[in-house]
Order: C-alpha cells, then sequence, then structure tokens
DNA sequence: ATAACGTGGATAACTATTGTCCACGTTATA
DNA sequence: TATAACGTGGACAATAGTTATCCACGTTAT
C-alpha cells in the first residue's frame, strides 16, 4: 500500500505553476523534464488535473497548462484525489457480516473504524494548499535558485 | 492505493480467535474456511502475524494458531502493520528538494504533511483494539449465530 | 511409521501502475 | 493554406505489486 508517484509529481506540477505570470502557460513536456517524469505518462496526470478542474489547458501551438484556480484554493487533498480517484483505502468484503449474519444492519464492524481513520488523514491533506506549500519554499529556498527557477520559467513560458 | 484485502481477512482471524478458549488452537486451513479465503496465501498472512507475535504457533499434529497476547493488547494497528509492513504510504522522490536546492537541509515540503497525515490515520487505527470489536460483536450478532460459531470452533478446535 | 499440522522458498497468475505510441483536434505563424 | 507545436483520448506494452499454488521439509500425536 503505497501512494502512487504521479501524487507526488502532480503536487510539484502545480507548485511549479505557481511561478508563472497570469495568462501564461507551460507545456506539458517542460513540466515533466523539470520534474524528471516519463513525459507521456506524465501527459496523463496532466489531463487528470484539468479534469479535476484544477488546471487549465490551452490547446494549440503556444498552448500549454496553467492553474485554474488560484493556489489558496487548491489543496494538497484535491491534487491527491484527482490522481488517485476517490475510491477509498478500505474496500470491506462482507464475508465477516455473513459470518456474523450482521448482512443487512448497519453494523460496520472495521468499515466505521477505517472511514474515520480515513478521514482524519484526508483532513490533514485538506489543510495545507499548494499556496501555503509555496510559501514554505519561498522562505526556505535559497534566493538564487528561486531566481534562476524563475527566469527559466519566464523563459520556456508562453503568454497569450 | 488501497489496502490489502490480507488486511481485513487477518483481523476477522484475529476475530475467530478470541472465541478460543484457553490452550486451544485452531488449524490455520480452518480459519480460512470460514473467511472464504484462498488456503494456501492465508497460511502466508497467518506466518506475518506470527512474526509479528501476533500468533502463536503449533506445530505437528494437533497443531494450529491461537493468540499470543490478549485481545485487548492488539490494535487494528497492530495487524495493519503486521500484514502491510512498516513502509509508510508516502516516499519522497527528493525530485523537487533537488530542484529547489534544498537536498540537505532538513526541510521536507511534502514529507511533514505526508507523515502527519499518517500518524492521524495511524492513531485511529492504534485505538481501537481487536478486544474492542468483539465487544460490538457480542453486542450486535443475534445469539444464535454467536452460539451457533462458538460450538463450531469448539468441534473444529484442537486442546492441548 | 504415518498422518496432520506449520514453515519457508520457488514460482506462477493476476492486477494495478507506469510508460509508449499514434491518430486526431486546435491554434499560431509563415 | 500549409505546417508545426501543442493538448486529447484510446490502444497497447512493460513493469511492479499482490494474490495464489506447490513442494520439500520439520515437528508432534497416535
Amino acid at each position: 500500500m503505497q501512494m502512487k508517484t504521479g501524487v507526488e509529481q502532480s503536487i510539484y506540477a502545480m507548485l511549479l505553476l505557481t511561478f508563472l505570470p497570469d495568462k501564461g502557460v507551460l507545456p506539458g513536456e517542460f513540466i515533466s523534464q523539470q520534474l524528471g517524469a516519463s513525459p507521456t505518462y506524465f501527459q496523463k496526470l496532466l489531463r487528470k488535473l484539468v479534469h479535476a478542474d484544477l488546471l487549465m489547458s490551452v490547446p494549440g501551438a503556444k498552448g500549454g497548462f496553467r492553474l485554474k484556480a488560484s493556489p489558496e484554493q487548491i489543496s494538497v487533498f484535491d491534487v491527491y484525489e484527482a490522481i488517485e480517484g476517490k475510491q477509498s483505502l478500505y474496500a470491506s468484503s462482507g464475508v465477516f457480516e455473513d459470518l456474523m449474519g450482521i448482512q443487512n444492519q448497519n453494523i460496520c464492524l472495521l468499515s466505521d473504524l477505517m472511514t474515520e481513520a480515513e478521514q482524519s488523514w484526508q483532513s490533514t491533506l485538506k489543510r495545507e494548499t499548494i499556496d501555503s506549500i509555496r510559501r514554505e519554499i519561498y522562505l526556505n529556498c535559497p534566493p538564487d535558485h528561486l531566481t534562476k527557477l524563475q527566469s527559466l520559467i519566464e523563459e520556456k513560458m508562453i503568454r497569450n
């Protein structure tokens, strides 16, 4: 049981996109290069983020991706859910309920507990946003790295 | 990202074993039959539980498994960890830290958050024990089912 | 001795994740 | 209007993780 690597990569992609000026976009291939991800697979992740309304995509030449909402409105959980989907971590098989003769009653021996555990996991991820991580970066990264990255992005980005 | 089915089966196995009188054991095959699990694979799960010191095994004819500790001392998390292992849900790739030039500093943009989320997930699973679930069963199951199961177990179990 | 049980390793089947490829639609630009 | 650069969606392959099977072996009751 491990989180998909795509979740981490997607969060980093979102973070990269916070560096982008208004109306600019970054091509998917550039983003995947920066993250060292496989370009073709990463496009799939980007599309999931678009489907989840976290990213906007501009097709055609000079196309690319940008954040759809502002970084304060996008939680880490939003990204997690966009990539991993909405299925919960635990799925009861119902065997034990059968064995105990409590099939149709609403007594979920384990399910309730698992649901509660998952919710407290999720609430931690909901608390933190792309913006709060971005602020941490601004506080902690060496300024030269930040400016270097900033200018790289401004070089590669496309204005509309 | 889904929990292994083995975790659920293992918890149910532990619960079954709470029905067992002192010094009795249940053969692995009987347990797997009750849970509708594949016998050979389920033996592997049982061995993981033995390795984690949650079960005791008695080899030889009239052998089988019994709980090693008392049900109050075994948390749902113990079983989870025995089956899933100790690796955490999230493993940082370090790519972004490289990109930001913060490799060797202790600034874990995501790791800290993920660790915190996982800990709150775990603490929920640690709170509940095999015994607390067993008590729920006793309260909620139709008494005839309970006595039927109890007598099935006493029939199939082996005293030492 | 033999049968019933657990043990551990090798290995296969299955499933989910990750990665690739291609035909296509859209748009900027020459 | 042609072409090149980009995103889209589907089909597909490679890889990794999970589940399942088998077997030779050690232990113990009978």
